[in-house]
DNA sequence: GTTATAATTGGAATAATTCTTGATTGAGAC
DNA sequence: GTCTCAATCAAGAATTATTCCAATTATAAC
C-alpha cells in the first residue's frame, strides 16, 4: 500500500474507544448497522446485516457486542411486550410507538420541558434512572 | 355455622361471567389471586398460589387462564426488559416504577387531566390503543 | 516477540412461554 | 336426568430468544 491517507476520515466516523469499551471491528460493524438501519432491529436483523461484512460473526457476538455497546450508553435496548429485544442508536430520551397495523416503530420524542414529576403521582422519594414509554396503536 | 346470609357477599365477589369469558373454577382462582397479591406476580407465582386451592392445576392452565383474562381487560399484563411477565388488576390507566434495590414494584398513577399529547410529539394521525409507562429507579 | 487480558466463536444449555393431544367439564337441548 | 357439543383443562413436548461455556483468537502491554 502505498499511501495511507491519514487526514481523511473513514466514511463513517467510528472512534477506537468509546467511554472505555474497546470498539473491535465486530462491534464497530454492530453499531454501524445500527446508525444506518434506523428501524429498531433486533439482534439476528442485526447478525444478518452484519454478516455482509464479517462473514464469520457469530449470534453471540452480536449478542455481546449489543450488550457491550447498551452498557456503555452508546444505543438504548428496546422492549415490546414480550417480543425479541431491539436496538436503538438514538440516545436521546425518547419513546416508542408501535403501530399494529405494520410492525413499524416510531420514535416519538418529547415536548420540550415536561418533567415527568408533572404527570405521574410518583412515589415520595422515589429516584428515576430510567424511563421507558411505550405506545400501541395505529393510524388513523 | 348456621346462617347462610345470603345478603352478604362472598369474601371476593366474582361474577359467573365477565364480557363474555365463562368464569371456570381455574379462572376465578387466578383472578383472585391476583386481587389478593397485589404485587405482580408472575404466571408462575400465580401457579403456586392457586395451587393450594386447586391442587391439579398445571402451570399451562394458569398461562390460558391469565392470557384469557387479559384478552377480555379483566387484568393487565406487564412487562420489564425481558423479564418474566407480570400480571396486575389494576385496571385505571397507570404506570410502574421498578424498584432497582428490593424488586418491588408499584403502581404510580397519572395526574389528573393530563394527555399523552401534551407531552409527547405523537405522529400525526396516530391513533394510540394502548399506553405503557416503566420506570426503574430506587428511593433516595 | 512474549505474555496477559479481553473478545470471539460455535454449540450446548436455559427459561419463559406456547403448542399439541387427549381427557374432562359444563351448558343447554331434549 | 341424560345426551351432545363446544369449551376448557392437564401434561408434557416443542419453540424461541437469549445466555452460558470452553476453546480459540485478537489485542495491548511489556
Amino acid at each position: 500500500m502505498v499511501s495511507k491517507t491519514p487526514d481523511q476520515p473513514a466514511e463513517t466516523e467510528i472512534p477506537e474507544e468509546i467511554s472505555g469499551l474497546r470498539m473491535t471491528r465486530q462491534r464497530q460493524e454492530v453499531y454501524r448497522t445500527l446508525m444506518q438501519e434506523r428501524n429498531h432491529p433486533t439482534a439476528n436483523d442485526v447478525f444478518m446485516r452484519v454478516k455482509d461484512r464479517l462473514p464469520n460473526i457469530s449470534l453471540a457476538t452480536v449478542y455481546n457486542c449489543l450488550e457491550a455497546l447498551v452498557q456503555h450508553g452508546i444505543i438504548r435496548q428496546v422492549n415490546f411486550d414480550r417480543e425479541s429485544s431491539r436496538y436503538c442508536p438514538n440516545l436521546s430520551e425518547h419513546g416508542h410507538f408501535h403501530d399494529e397495523v405494520t410492525g413499524v416503530i416510531h420514535d416519538v420524542d418529547f415536548k420540550p420541558g415536561v418533567n415527568l414529576a408533572d404527570i405521574l403521582k410518583l412515589p415520595p422519594g422515589a429516584v428515576i434512572d430510567d424511563v421507558e414509554i411505550t405506545l400501541r396503536g395505529k393510524f388513523a
